[in-house]
DNA sequence: CATCTCACG
DNA sequence: ACGTACGTGAGATGT
C-alpha cells in the first residue's frame, strides 16, 4: 500500500534510564547552570532525533509508567521489588524529559495504574495492520513478545545509537522461539530485574528447551506427568504456582483502557519555540546551533569579549619568556599543512597574525628560537615540524597542554582545544568545528572571525597551564611529563622530519610482478567457483563458500558469514578454493597497504616517508604511527617480509641498524610480581617460553622440550600478559577450554607470585578506580565495578595489562631520550629514525656501527633499575630487510 | 561512515 | 550463564 503510515512508540521510562547509564561517566560535566544534571535528557534527545530520522514515523507516542504501583501488584506485591533506587541524578531529569518530548512535537501518555508496555501493547495491537507499520523502541526486552508481521520492536544496545532489531525471525533465530513464548521464558526462569521469581534452577538456557518441546508453560504442566523423575520436575511442580504468576506479570496487557487513539498522535514536526527555550535552559549549545534560528548568536555573544592585537609587523618588545603560542592548521598532516594563522601571547597581552607571512618576521624568528625565551604549547611536536619547514628551529618549549591532559586522563582524548578547556571549566571559546567547519564545509573564516578564535586559544592556553601542572603535580606525574612525554616529543619531531628513505623502484617491481600473481589465482577462484565475483567482499565471498558451495558455516559476523583466516584455516582441507583465497587475501593485502599504500606517501622531494607518531592516544602510553602506519610493516611471513627492503639508508655506504628489547613485556612482569621463578629465569638469561614449558609441563631437562610444547607455553607467557582467560588461550592453541584452565592454574601454582600480582592489581583497580606504569602513567578504568560480567571482565584483563604494557612503552621511551642525546654528545652521524614498540630502527655510517652498536645496548640495557636484567639485540644491514 | 579483515608489537 | 585474549592503523566494500 502506498504511503502507508507508521507508528512509533517509545518506552519513555525504559529508554530514559538507559539514556542516563549511557553519559553516566559524563554525568558531573551535564550539568546546566543551575545545577540540574542534563545527561539523560540530552541523551535521551539524541536517541529520539536518531530513531525519528531513521524511522521517519508519521506518528509517535512516549509511553510513560505512571505511579508507583500497577494492577501487577494487585497480584504480586513484591512485583518490581528489590530494585535499586532510581538515583536522584535521575529522578529530577523525568520531568525534563515529558518536556522535551512536547518540544519535539511528540505526545506522550501515562495512564494511572498500568505500565508504559501495557499502552505500547495496547495501541500497538489495535491499530490497523492495513493502515500502519508499528515500531516500538524500548530500553529492555520485555516488550518483544509483541513484535509480529506489522511490529517491530528496537531495544538500545549500548550507548545513544546502536539498536537491537527484534521481528518475529530475529527472535526465532536468537532463541528459537516464538515472539508469543517470551512470556512463557520469563514464566519458567523468572526476571531478576522485576523481581520474577520463575522456578528454581531454571535459567534461560533451560527455560528455551522446555519450550521447545512443550510450546508453553501450560504446555509443560499438561505433560509434567511424562517427566522422568529428576530435581527438575521437583522444582517445576513446587513452583507452578510462581510459574503461572509470573507468565502472567510478565505478559503485556493489550487492553488496558487508554484514551487517546492513534489519530491524536500524528507527528507535525518539532515546536522550534518550545526547543530554543529549553535548549537553553539546558544550556544544550550544540543543539542551539544546529537549530539554526538566529538564536544561537545570543549565546555566542555571551562570550566576553577579547583582547587582542593583530600583527602584520612584529617587533622584539612583543615576545616575553612565559608565553604561550600557537599556529593554526586545518590538516592534521603537519608535515604538509598550511599555516593559517599565528598567535601568541601571555595574560596581559595577546596577538594574532593571519596567515604565515609572520614566520619570516627576524623579531619572530628570533624568539622561537631562543631556548631562554620559554613558551608553552598545544602540540609542540606538530609546531616542530611545521616550523622546521620555514627553517625555524623551535627552542625553549617547557610546558604542552595536549601532553599534559593526555597524561591527567588518557580516556579524553579529544584534540580540540576547546573540548579539553571545558573539561577543566574554561568555556570562553568554540570549538574549531563550530568556527572551520567540517567535511567539505570546512575552511578558512574571514578575518575577524579567525583572528577572534586565535586570541581565545591563546587565553585559553594561558589559562590551562596553571590548572594542569597543579594537576600533575597533584598525580605524581610531573617526572613523567617534564623527564619523559615532553623531552621524547622533540625525539620525535626530530625522526618524524627526517623520515625514511624509501626505495620506490624496489615497490614498483613487486607491484608488477602481486599484479601477475593476483590475477592468477583470481582466475583459478573463478574457475573453482564457476563464476566471478569480488573475492575482496567478505558478503560475496560468503554467498559463494556458505551457499553455492555449501561449506559449513563455522562462525558469523553481525552481519553474514564470517571469513576472517581462522575460519578459512579450518575450511581447508574441504575445498581447494579455500587455500586459494587465503593466498589470494595475503598478496591482496600486502599489494594494496604496502605496495601501493607506501608508494602514495613517499616524498618525491626527498625519496622519504615522514610518518607522524601520535603521542597522545593509547590508553597504555605506547605510541601510535599514522600516515603512513610504519609500525605494522609485514614480517612473520616471507613474501611480506620482502616489503623492508624498501626501506634503506638516506646515504650510500650507510647501513639501516636496528635493535630491539628482548621480552621486554615478561621482564617488566617478573619486576612487578616480584615472582621469584620468572626473575630468575631472566637472570639467568634462559630461553623464556622453554623455561616455561618446564615448569608448567614439568620437563626437567631442556632438550625435551620440542616445538609444539614450548609454542603452548609461549601462548600461556601471552596470555598471561593479555589478562589471561580459559577461553582466550583455548581459542588460541585451538584446545578446549577445560585444558586451557588446567594449563592456567598450572602456570599459578608454578609462578605464584604472578597469581598475586594479578589479584592485587585488580583489587587496587577497584580501590582506586585506575592503574599505573611504573612511572605514574594512569589509565582510569571507570568499568572495574560494573555489573555486566563482560565489561568489568574485560576492564580487570586491562587491569592487568596496562601497567606491564604501559611501563614497557615507558621503558623505550626513556630509551629513546637518552639515545637521542648520546648520539649528539658522541657527535655520531647515526640518526634514529622509527620506532616499532619494542624496536629502534636507524640509519648510520658503516663505519659507526660498532659505537652506535655499543651506545644503543649500554642505553637500552642500562635504563632505570630493575630488578631483572634488560637485554637489547641488534643487527644492521643494506635495508631493513636484512636488519632484524 | 560502519563493518570486516588483516598487518604489527 | 555470561562470551573474551592486550594495544594499534588502514584498505575495501557497501549502506
Amino acid at each position: 500500500m502506498p504511503n502507508k503510515n507508521k507508528l512509533l512508540l517509545v518506552d519513555g521510562n525504559s529508554v530514559a534510564f538507559r539514556a542516563f547509564f549511557a553519559l553516566y561517566q559524563s554525568l558531573s560535566r551535564f550539568k546546566n547552570s543551575s545545577g540540574l544534571h542534563t545527561n539523560a535528557i540530552y541523551a535521551f534527545h539524541n536517541m529520539m532525533g536518531n530513531i525519528m530520522d531513521k524511522e521517519q514515523p508519521t506518528h509517535v507516542l512516549v509511553a510513560f509508567d505512571a505511579g508507583k504501583t500497577t494492577f501487577r501488584h494487585e497480584t504480586f506485591e513484591e512485583y518490581k521489588a528489590g530494585r535499586s533506587k532510581t538515583p536522584s541524578e535521575f529522578k529530577e531529569q523525568m520531568p525534563y524529559i515529558r518536556e522535551m518530548c512536547l518540544a519535539l512535537g511528540i505526545q506522550y501518555y501515562e495512564l494511572e495504574n498500568y505500565e508504559a508496555d501495557d499502552i505500547i501493547g495496547t495501541l500497538a495491537k489495535h491499530v490497523s495492520k492495513e493502515e500502519f507499520d508499528v515500531v516500538v523502541l524500548s530500553g529492555d526486552k520485555d516488550l518483544t513478545q509483541l513484535a509480529d508481521d506489522h511490529i517491530r520492536v528496537e531495544v538500545t544496545v549500548k550507548g545513544v545509537s546502536e539498536l537491537e532489531s527484534y521481528t518475529p525471525e530475529h527472535i526465532r533465530e536468537k532463541y528459537g522461539l516464538e515472539p508469543m513464548q517470551i512470556v512463557d521464558m520469563k514464566g519458567l526462569a523468572g526476571d531478576s530485574s522485576d523481581n520474577l521469581p520463575g522456578v528454581t534452577g531454571i535459567g534461560e538456557k533451560t527455560a528455551i528447551t522446555l519450550l521447545k518441546e512443550y510450546g508453553s508453560v501450560e504446555g509443560v504442566y499438561d505433560h509434567i506427568d511424562e517427566m522422568k523423575k529428576s530435581k527438575r520436575k521437583e522444582n517445576l511442580i513446587n513452583d507452578k504456582e510462581n510459574a503461572l504468576m509470573s507468565k502472567e506479570l510478565a505478559t503485556i496487557n493489550i487492553e488496558a483502557p487508554i484514551t487517546i487513539t492513534v489519530d491524536d498522535l500524528k507527528y507535525e514536526g518539532k515546536d522550534t519555540e518550545k526547543l530554543v527555550a529549553l535548549y537553553k535552559e539546558m544550556d544544550f549549545k550544540t543543539f542551539l546551533s544546529k537549530l539554526d534560528t538566529g538564536d544561537y548568536h545570543d549565546v555566542s555573544d555571551e562570550l566576553e569579549e577579547i583582547i587582542y592585537e593583530v600583527v602584520t609587523e612584529p617587533t622584539a618588545d612583543m615576545f616575553e619568556p612565559g608565553m604561550s603560542v600557537y599556529l593554526e592548521m586545518l590538516e592534521d598532516n603537519y608535515h604538509l599543512a598550511d599555516i593559517i594563522g599565528v598567535t601568541w601571547g601571555n595574560e596581559g597581552k595577546r596577538y594574532v597574525a593571519i596567515g604565515d607571512e609572520i614566520l619570516s618576521h627576524e623579531a619572530m624568528i628570533t624568539w622561537l628560537e631562543d631556548d631562554t625565551l620559554t613558551k608553552a604549547t598545544y602540540d609542540a611536536k606538530a609546531h616542530i615540524v611545521a616550523l622546521n619547514r620555514y627553517g625555524i628551529q623551535v627552542k625553549g618549549v617547557t610546558f604542552d597542554s595536549l601532553l599534559a591532559a593526555y597524561l591527567l586522563d588518557t580516556n579524553d582524548k579529544s584534540e580540540d582545544l576547546a573540548e579539553v578547556a571545558y573539561h577543566y571549566d574554561y568555556k570562553a571559546i568554540e570549538t574549531d568545528e563550530k568556527i572551520y567547519g567540517k567535511g567539505a564545509k570546512r575552511g578558512v573564516p574571514e578575518d575577524e572571525i579567525l583572528t577572534d578564535h586565535l586570541a581565545r586559544k591563546v587565553a585559553t592556553l594561558n589559562y590551562l597551564a596553571p590548572v594542569l601542572k597543579a594537576h600533575l603535580a597533584e598525580k605524581n606525574q610531573e617526572k613523567l611529563f617534564y623527564d619523559m612525554e615532553l623531552p621524547l616529543s622533540f625525539v620525535l619531531a626530530k625522526m618524524e622530519i627526517q623520515g625514511i628513505r624509501v626505495n620506490a623502484q624496489t615497490l614498483m617491481t613487486m607491484q608488477q610482478e602481486f599484479a601477475v600473481i593476483l590475477t592468477e589465482i583470481e582466475s583459478r577462484i573463478y574457475e573453482m567457483a564457476g563464476e566471478e565475483f569480488n573475492i575482496n567482499s567478505p558478503k560475496q565471498l560468503g554467498v559463494i563458500l556458505f551457499e553455492k558451495m555449501q561449506l559449513p558455516v563455522i562462525k558469523k559476523t553481525k552481519t553474514g558469514y564470517s571469513t576472517a583466516v581462522d575460519v578459512l584455516e579450518q575450511l581447508k582441507d574441504q575445498a581447494p578454493i579455500v587455500e586459494e583465497i587465503l593466498h589470494y587475501r595475503q598478496i591482496a593485502k600486502i599489494q594494496s597497504t604496502y605496495v601501493e599504500g607506501l608508494l602514495k606517501v613517499i616524498n618525491p622531494n626527498d625519496n622519504k616517508i615522514h610518518t607522524r607518531y601520535v603521542q597522545t592516544l593509547t590508553q597504555t602510553g605506547r605510541l601510535s604511527s599514522v600516515d603512513p602506519n610504519l609500525q605494522n610493516i609485514p614480517i612473520r611471513l616471507e613474501e611480506g617480509r620482502k616489503i623492508r627492503q624498501a626501506f634503506i639508508p638516506r646515504e650510500e655506504g650507510w647501513e639501516i641498524f636496528s635493535s630491539d628489547y628482548s621480552q621486554i613485556e615478561l621482564r617488566v612482569l617478573a619486576d612487578i610480581s616480584q615472582d621469584e621463578h620468572l626473575r630468575q629465569a631472566f637472570i639467568e638469561d634462559q630461553d623464556i617460553h622453554t623455561s616455561t614449558a618446564m615448569r608448567v609441563f614439568d620437563i626437567a631437562n631442556p632438550d625435551d622440550v620440542d616445538g609444539n610444547i614450548r609454542r603452548q607455553a609461549k601462548a600461556v607467557n601471552f596470555g598471561v600478559v593479555y589478562g589471561i582467560s580459559d577461553y582466550g588461550l583455548s581459542q588460541n592453541l585451538g584446545i578446549t577450554r577445560k585444558e586451557a584452565k588446567d594449563f592456567i592454574d598450572t602456570y599459578f601454582e608454578k609462578y605464584p607470585g604472578v597469581k598475586t600480582y594479578m589479584k592485587e592489581i585488580v583489587r587496587e583497580a577497584k580501590e582506586q578506580g585506575y592503574v599505573e606504569t611504573l612511572w605514574h602513567r594512569r589509565r582510569y578504568l571507570p568499568d572495574i565495578n560494573s555489573r555486566n560480567f563482560n565489561v568489568r571482565s574485560f576492564a580487570e584483563r586491562t587491569a592487568i595489562n596496562t601497567p606491564i604494557q604501559g611501563s614497557a612503552a615507558d621503558i623505550l621511551k626513556l630509551a629513546m631520550i637518552e639515545i637521542d642525546q648520546r648520539l649528539e654528545k658522541e657527535q655520531l652521524q647515526a640518526t634514529m629514525l622509527l620506532q616499532v614498540h619494542d624496536e629502534l630502527v636507524f640509519e648510520a655510517p658503516s663505519e659507526e656501527i660498532p659505537a652506535l652498536e655499543a651506545l644503543v645496548k649500554d642505553v637500552m640495557e642500562n635504563i632505570g633499575t630493575f630488578s631483572v636484567p634488560l637485554k637489547a639485540d641488534s643487527s644492521f644491514g643494506p635495508t631493513w630487510y636484512e636488519a632484524k
